[in-house]
Order: C-alpha cells, then sequence, then structure tokens
DNA sequence: CAAGAATACGCAAGAACTTGCAGATGACGA
DNA sequence: TCGTCATCTGCAAGTTCTTGCGTATTCTTG
C-alpha cells in the first residue's frame, strides 16, 4: 500500500499535510486537500468518506433480505441516512451473536458514527448484550428496532405490538369472531412476547375461554402449519405474525377445503407491497416503517451532535389496520363447527 | 483507542505477538492468539475476520432492495458465501459512480478476497470503469452481474436476456397475439438493450411490422404508464421488464376498462416471492437466481485461490418460462381494434 | 500601506506499529 | 542423557504515521 510518504511526494507535499488531509483534520487548504486526495485515491489508498466531507458513516444491521419488511427497513433507513449525507454500512443475517458482534467491530473500526440495529439478537430474551455495550461504551449512539432491552444504555424504536393486535382483535370481534388463533414464530422473541401479552388480555375481555396460539416460523411454510393447527382448533380467524405467514395460511385453509375470507378470515402482519396484490387482498397491519426508520436515523444522528451519549429513548410507533379483503364476518355457528 | 502496548500487558506477552496476533501472521501459539484476541476485543480493538481464520471477506454491492429481485440476489449471495465460510461486506445504492467507487474503496480497504456487483454502473452504456479497474488491478476477482463489458478484466454472470425475451415472444406468438409491446427502463442500461435487440428481431420474425416499445422505469408506476401507452398503439400483450412492471401494466390495464387475461395478456420478468399470489397469477421469466448466486460466488473465491486473476470469464444462464394466469389466447381482431 | 490576525504548511520529535534475529522451550530420537 | 529440530516469544531496531510548534503567506482593517 503506498506510504504517506509517496502520496506526499507525488502530490508535492510534506508527510504531515498528507496525514492531516487523510484523517480529515483542519488546517489544510481545499486546493491542497483536493490535490493530496485524488493523489491518494490514484496510488490505491483508502480514504474514509467522513475524511472527506462525505458525512458520517452509519452501520445498519438487518437480520436478513427475504422478508421483504426487513429489505423495506433496509431501503427506508439507507434513503434516510442519504439525505441527511450520511453513508451506510451495511449487515445482513447476523446468524449468531459471534457474529452479530464481528459485524458491529467491523462497525467501530470503520468509525461510525452511529449503529442502527434491526430485529437482531435483542431481540431475543436473554440474548447477550455484551457486544451491544462496546458500542455504547465507546460512546456511539445504538439505535435498536423492534426489541427492548431495558438494560441497555440505548435508543429504541418499536411497533406499538399490543396496539396492533388489540386493533386486530377488536376488528375481528366486531366481525363477530368469537374463537380466533394467533400465529407467530419463535417464543422467545420479544415481538412475539409483546403479541402474545396483547392476545391473552384481548381475547380475556370477551371472556369466551382460552384462545389458540400456534407457534412455529415467520415462513410461508410456518403460516401454512399455524393455519391447520389451529383450524383444528376450532377458529375461524387466525391473526399471523407476517404478511409471509398470512399467506401461506391462506393456502392452509384451502387445503381444508375451505375459503377465505367465506370461512375463516386471515390478517397479515407488515403490509408489505404486495400485500394489496394477494387474492383476496390482505387485511394487515402497517408497520409505519417510513416515520419509524426517520426516528432511528434522527435519533442516531442527533445524538452525536448534541451529547456524545444521548440519553435512553424509547419511541413506540402505532401501527394501522389495513382492511382488504382477507377479513369477513365471521361464518354463523354451524359453520364454525362444521369444519 | 486501545494500543497494542495496552492489549500487550493486559495479556501478559509482548506487543511484538499482539502485533502478529492482529495480522493474522503465522508463528503464534494457538493459546495465546486466543488469550491476545479475547483481550484485543475486550478493549474494543477491531480484529479482521480473516485474520481469525473466519475465512474470507467478499464484497458485494447491489443497486437497492425494494425491487424484490436484488434483495433475493443480496439473500442468495450471502448465503451461498456463508456456506463456503466467506463473511459478506453488503453495499446498496451506489447511485453515483463517484459513491460506488467509495464503497469499492471500502471493499479494499476492507481486505476483501474477491467482489460482486450486481447490476451495478456496469450495466450502464458508457459508464466510467476506472473504479472496477482499481479493484482488478489490486488482483482481486471482480465478477459482474447482469451487465457484459468487453473492456474489464473481470468475470461475467449474466441471464441470457435475449433467449428470454425469445420464449415470451414464441408463447405469446402462439397464443395467437400479433401485435405486443415491449415495456422496459433506461434505454441506455445493458439488459435493455438486450432484450431490446432481441424484441425486435424477434417480432421482425412474424412480419408484422414494427412492433411499440414504451421506455418508462421499472416501478409500478413506470408499469402503468408503460401498458396506457402501448394499449393506445394497440397491443393485445404486454411484455414488462420486471414483475412490478407488470403488476403496474395489470392497474394500467384495468385503467382502460380491460381485462387481463382476457383482452390482454401480460408477462413479467423475474419471478419474486409473489409473482404467483397476484390475480391473476403472474405468467413471468424466473431469473434462475439461485444458480447464478452459486457461479458467481464459485468463480470470485475459486479465483483468488488458483491464480490470483481469473481469466475473463462469461457465464450465460438461460432463464424459464413460467406459465400463469396472466397470459391467454389473443382476443379476435375486433377486440384489439374496438380499444 | 502597515500591523495584526488567520490560515496553511513543514520540521522534527515522538508515538505507534512491524519485523529480523536470537534465545527459550519442549518434543523426539539416538 | 544429550543433541537436534521446530516452534514460540521477546528484544530492539526499523518503518510508518501523528502532532506540537514555529514560520511563511495571505487576508483584513484602519
Amino acid at each position: 500500500m503506498a506510504r504517506l510518504i509517496d502520496i506526499a511526494r507525488e502530490a508535492g507535499v510534506s508527510e504531515a499535510t498528507v496525514s492531516r488531509v487523510l484523517n480529515g483534520k483542519t488546517g489544510v487548504n481545499e486546493a491542497t486537500r483536493t490535490v493530496v486526495l485524488d493523489v491518494a485515491r490514484r496510488l490505491g489508498r483508502f480514504v474514509e468518506p467522513s475524511a472527506v466531507g462525505h458525512g458520517p458513516v452509519v452501520g445498519m444491521l438487518v437480520p436478513d433480505l427475504d422478508n421483504q419488511v426487513f429489505a423495506a427497513w433496509a431501503e427506508r433507513l439507507e434513503a434516510e441516512l442519504f439525505e441527511r449525507g450520511a453513508s451506510t454500512l451495511v449487515g445482513i443475517r447476523a446468524r449468531t451473536v459471534e457474529r452479530e458482534r464481528e459485524i458491529l467491530q467491523r462497525f467501530l473500526h470503520a468509525g461510525v458514527a452511529a449503529v442502527i440495529v434491526v430485529s437482531g439478537h435483542h431481540a431475543q430474551q436473554n440474548a447477550p448484550l455484551d457486544h451491544y455495550r462496546e458500542v455504547t461504551s465507546a460512546g456511539i449512539p445504538l439505535v435498536l428496532v423492534n426489541g427492548v432491552q431495558p438494560g441497555l444504555d440505548a435508543a429504541f424504536v418499536s411497533t406499538d405490538d399490543e396496539n396492533a393486535v388489540d386493533i386486530v382483535l377488536t376488528h375481528l370481534h366486531e366481525l363477530g369472531h368469537r374463537r380466533v388463533g394467533l400465529a407467530v414464530g419463535d417464543e422467545h422473541t420479544w415481538p412475539v412476547r409483546e403479541k402474545l401479552r396483547a392476545f391473552e388480555t384481548g381475547t380475556a375481555r370477551w371472556g369466551e375461554g382460552e384462545q389458540p396460539v400456534a407457534f412455529t416460523d415467520f415462513s410461508y411454510a410456518g403460516g401454512y402449519e399455524a393455519a391447520r393447527e389451529l383450524l383444528d382448533r376450532g377458529v375461524t380467524a387466525i391473526v399471523c405474525g407476517s404478511d409471509v405467514m398470512a399467506v401461506g395460511a391462506f393456502e392452509g385453509v384451502r387445503s381444508r377445503g375451505l375459503e377465505v375470507p367465506r370461512d375463516v378470515s386471515i390478517v397479515g402482519y407488515d403490509d408489505v407491497f404486495w400485500a394489496s396484490l394477494t387474492h383476496p387482498a390482505l387485511t394487515t397491519v402497517r408497520q409505519a416503517v417510513p416515520s419509524m426508520a426517520r426516528a432511528a436515523v434522527r435519533t442516531a444522528l442527533s445524538g452525536g451532535e448534541d451529547s456524545r451519549r444521548p440519553a435512553r429513548t424509547e419511541v413506540v410507533v402505532r401501527p394501522q389496520l389495513i382492511v382488504r379483503g382477507s377479513t369477513a364476518a365471521a361464518p354463523d355457528g354451524a359453520a364454525s363447527m362444521e369444519r
């Protein structure tokens, strides 16, 4: 790799000046800076964008990109960051905590101004949190999306899952459904526990006894399985933890010779792009990704300006029920029994 | 940041040993290495995964994540790389060449073993290629997906767009369509030009005169606009450049009071997850993302092993027509005229 | 036009990191 | 038991990078 002295000679300046330019220090003429940067790049020397006045760099971590809601998160976050002049470092699929730590360390190494983690291991119950502390104790603002950890000195931005389940249950109850199933993924996960809690208290109010819950996973196959299991337990409506699950549930319902929404109502979660394209169009809960992303980015970047460490904050964003074609009035008593 | 001497003292070894460990040099006992790494991480010092024997790091660049096909690419590439023990660095939305260069430089700086670029600026006509040369001349294998640049010493993996358009045209011709429109995005882009060329030669064979083409963009709105324009020009079938365009085209067709596929047939491109969920289900061309991703990763990683620079290679993968409900026999003559 | 202020830049000291070399340690065979 | 060999580690010198300070240059203002 080209040494400072090589660049210095080529650019006709001293080693010291090159050092200052490459570290984004002040006290260098703009013209000189440009010359040095040009030479540096020509000789194959990496220059941190933040050192070139290209704004800060922010690290973002998303669990995967198969699920479109995470892709949407990444997309929105990146767009918001771009708008504020920041560039983005992306990490995906931190399958293990070790890997997550590796990615976060890489962010730190790259000198990020902030870190945003969407549904990472912080959403897991009893997850180790030390690797997050490494970020916060370096004085770097940390924003955790969809998962709250009381022990962490970070900012949290989450969908109000409790409210989400509540409005869904109200909607279904108004349509006459009295036996409703919840289909979700891993029980040890923050959003699932939130939904579960809201589901239990919400349905308890009906006084119709305990309502069934199926724990599978957030995939198409998971939705299919969950639907079949819940139908066996006599439900007339299924509340799914994701839109992908919901279309899997469509298929599960059809596999029993039933029809959506005539026999069974189905509600999704996320409102991904294609939710309005399914047949019937999916009634679902819209996570307010754009406004949440904006909040996350604002928190991430403002923390760096005022005080190095932002106070522990918690933003909870209300979701919105998007009623489309997959929910309808409950079939009359007989229908739900005949199965 | 913790200095070598701090880590050395804490770990009870010399500065030299720490230096060796952090640079992945040989000649350090495995036990000592572990201790040093632990201390280093605890004190907040970044350790390159490749230095810890965690396999190589590969840089991947995708244009955006809104379009699910790109999300799928990122997902598949990451999965393939993971399977081969590599970790992945992701860059998204290199809007400008300058930004793309910045990301590539970052990859180089991070010591990547290879770089994979999906539909980057190399897919643009007359795009500057110097920033790609910076990668190749550093002896790092470069794989460019969906876009071929004769002047570059890189590996290319592309969908056979020519064949794609061909099988679509054959399908539509067999269904009796004689006036077909092509709806694509930016004309100065490699995949569009490939499709256009194939479209022109393919339809020329019919001897029905020149067939209309609409250049909008690869979005829902683009599909809507294109469909309306093409309908005005009398088509009974529309070949879209992406699945998102296709569903936009659905709406464009409906806005004219026509029905898919009774009055107008529509073909998408990509076969994204939800293509089978639309109404009617979308007939589309499946890009063989999994096998292409595998080829791209294999090329990227093998290049580094044998010879530092792989010979210039070009892999072209045949797509597959997935016939679903959005294509049907052409309406009889009158129908296409009445409009 | 001159004095003072601000900015830009190099010198050189020194901080941080790397590496050649040799000593220490231990395994193994004679 | 001793010699040989391979491995591991620290020493210290070398290389590379950073930074305090002083000077040169340009700008500002009366």
